[in-house]
Order: C-alpha cells, then sequence, then structure tokens
DNA sequence: TGTACATCAGTGAACGCGCGTTCACTGATGTAC
DNA sequence: TGTACATCAGTGAACGCGCGTTCACTGATGTAC
C-alpha cells in the first residue's frame, strides 16, 4: 500500500515543486519525469492529460486557507481581539506565501484558471472564503461588543487580508533588498492598526 | 511620421490585449502576428524576440502607480486625510486591476519577471514603490497633527494597497456571482475603516 | 510444489504538431544626376 | 523630367526544436489448478 501510491504522489512532488521554482511555463512533462524519477509514459499512466496533473497539483498539494481560518474563530473566545487578529494575520500571511506565487502563475493559461476554479466550487471553498469567515468573525466580535458598533467588517478584513496576500505576491519578486520585517511583527502591526486605526 | 510608427504600436497593442485576453502562455508570434494585421516576420523587424516583445509591452504599455500617487501627494493639502485617502484607494484599485492579470501572470515565467523586474530598477520604479510613497504621506500627515502620533505608516500604507491589490486579483478570477461592489463605495469603506479602526 | 496464464506499473522510442525564428525576396519610396 | 540605384518595411515559406502524447513492449507479482 505505500509503493504502489508512491510513483503518483513523487509525480505530484516534483511537479508542485517544479512549479514553484521554475515556473508553470517551464515545467513540462519532461522535467516532471525527471524530478519524479519516472518515464514520462508513467506520467499518463497516472493522469489523463498535463492539465489534469496540475489540477491534482492543486488540489491535493496546496493548502487551504479556510479550514484554518473558520477553526481559529470558532475557538473558545479567551483570547482578546487583537491577538486573535494578529494570530490571523500571521497565519494568513504564511498560507498566501506559500500558495501565492502558483496561484498567480494561473493567469497565465486562463483555461487552467477555470478549471482550478470549478474544482474549488466543488468543494465549497475559493479565494473569497477567507474574506467571508473572517468578516463573519468580526461580527460576531461586534455583536459582543468587542468591536466597534459601526465599524465595517468587510472593510476590515479586506484590509488585513490583502495586506498578506499583497505581502506574499512582493516577497516573491525578485527584487534584491528586503529588509522583510518578520511575518510575527508584521502581522502584529496590522492587527494593532485596523483596530486602533489611525486617524486623530 | 505615422505610419512608420504603427506597424510597432499595433503590434504592442495586439500583444498587451491578448496577455489580457487570453494569458501569457497563449500569445503566441502567429495570434499577435494576426491581432496586429502583420506577418510574424514583421514582429522581428521591431523586436529581437518574443521575449523582447513581451518586455516593451511591459514597460509601455502597463500603467504607473507609483508616479500617480507622488503627484496627489505633493499637491496642496487643502483636502481631509480621509478625502485624501479615499482617492488614493480609488486610484490604487483602478490600477491595479488594469495590471494585476498581466503581472501575475509572470509568475509562469520567472525568467521575464526577472526581466521586467531589472527594467522597473532601471526606471527607478518597482511594486514597492507605491507602498513607501503612501507610507510617506502618511509620515507627512502624522507630523501635521492630521495622523495620530504613535500610528504605523508603514503597516497602515500595507493594508489599504493591499486590499485594493487584492480586490483586483478577485475581480479576474472566474467565480460568477460577483456583487461587486462599485469602486468608489470600496475606496471609502477602506479610508474610512483605516482611519477610525474598528476596536472599541 | 510446479506450471500456465492474467494483471499491471512502468519503459524507450517514436509520433505529429505548433512554436519561435530565419531566409531570400518584393514593392514602394527616396535620392542623385 | 527621366533614369539608375539605395533604402527599407514588410512578406511567404520554410526551418529545427521541444513539446505533449502514444505505442508496443517488459518484467515482476498474483492466481488457478
Amino acid at each position: 500500500m505505500l509503493t504502489p501510491m508512491s510513483t503518483r504522489n513523487r509525480i505530484l512532488d516534483a511537479a508542485e515543486r517544479l512549479m514553484r521554482t521554475i515556473g508553470l511555463a517551464r515545467t513540462t512533462t519532461k522535467e516532471i519525469a525527471r524530478a519524479a524519477g519516472c518515464s514520462e509514459a508513467a506520467l499518463y499512466k497516472h493522469f489523463s492529460s498535463k492539465e489534469e496533473l496540475f489540477v491534482r497539483v492543486l488540489e491535493e498539494r496546496l493548502p487551504r486557507l479556510g479550514p484554518l481560518l473558520e477553526e481559529m474563530v470558532a475557538g473558545p473566545g479567551e483570547r482578546s481581539v487583537e491577538e486573535n487578529l494578529t494570530e490571523i494575520a500571521r497565519r494568513a500571511a504564511l498560507f498566501y506565501e506559500s500558495s501565492f506565487p502558483i496561484a498567480a502563475s494561473l493567469y497565465a493559461e486562463p483555461r487552467l484558471l477555470k478549471r482550478h476554479h470549478a474544482a474549488l466550487r466543488e468543494l465549497g471553498t475559493g479565494p473569497r472564503k477567507p474574506l467571508l469567515a473572517l468578516s463573519a468573525y468580526l461580527r460576531a466580535e461586534r455583536e459582543a461588543g468587542r468591536v466597534r458598533p459601526g465599524a465595517d467588517t468587510d472593510a476590515a478584513a479586506a484590509l488585513l487580508l490583502g495586506a498578506c496576500a499583497q505581502r506574499a505576491f512582493l516577497h516573491d519578486f525578485p527584487g534584491g533588498e528586503r529588509p522583510e520585517q518578520p511575518v510575527e511583527e508584521f502581522a502584529a502591526a496590522l492587527a494593532r492598526t485596523v483596530l486602533a486605526g489611525i486617524g486623530v
């Protein structure tokens, strides 16, 4: 039960690693096979086409943020809103860091992007889910009186998660000089700022 | 002086349109030539290679946010901080909307991404510039007493622009049901929230 | 236990196709005298 | 003004290459009797 699965797994791992390192366009069947230590023909024993292989990589290898968030949000509210937001931002930043380069490269192949989206939809998830979950959490806190009555929870969610996503985008941009604030500091600063605001 | 330039311009326009619509991967020399109404060979009269053509498209056809921001920020401060932030968010959202799909697709071809980055650098710009410019503006407002003394201007800039960038990312995601808040409302909500904060 | 056959993961070599690129050429426009 | 030549944007057809995919095959493992 270990060996018969392992070729398929090695193929998926190799494909994901290549997508991340040399980019979607250069991730050819030849390269995948070489990295997985099998023949190109073997790919077709496990996947009906290269496109299907990619879709499986996206489905089976990319992490998801939604569940993580929902779990956090559902937990007992013993921690402060600021602590919760910091932890959410920290996790979101790490999540986007690991999935963003690949997600971004899908825009080069709209057909693949579309298939991926259809697959996500089937799973009841998608890139808007985290926004909705975070906004729901903030609404709950608002009703509990731990968030200001008039607060726009959609806007707050967009601010917090948007900043984390953009950080990932820039993180993988080839720019040399990166002071690169540690993710914990970054997350804490976002949470603090979104709570306190910057107005006088 | 009009006709001799027009083929080159038609090629650049066609390439940009195709990158936006059918994606970087499917934007072949054949397709570009067809869309520009010339032969494939003509492409090589104006550009030394397909990659150079792409680099030129990125350089000459994609808008830039930095200058826009700097101009806004340098303007006379007769408007309130909230009005300024709303206008900045609005423009940033529109900017990212138009450049994000193409920028994202570059992650599929790291070599092209690297060349693009080098070209941006030469121009003294890059994707981190808007963040720096906005943060500088907020520092100025802080010193003018129109922003809270302890405010973290880097965090605030990351929040505001990150939300706009992520909106663009989602905008082009093929998801069907999009209530899609108008950009003006979105921008105003962000500015209001980042100023007031959501904490009690 | 030994033999005959079935199954199945995986392979090496080839396939056709579409890609980016180049080549020898054309026809229009400009220039010298 | 007419003639001879230079320049130059643009072309049609071909090129070689690397891609995704398929094919006939192998060798190991399982199964029936």
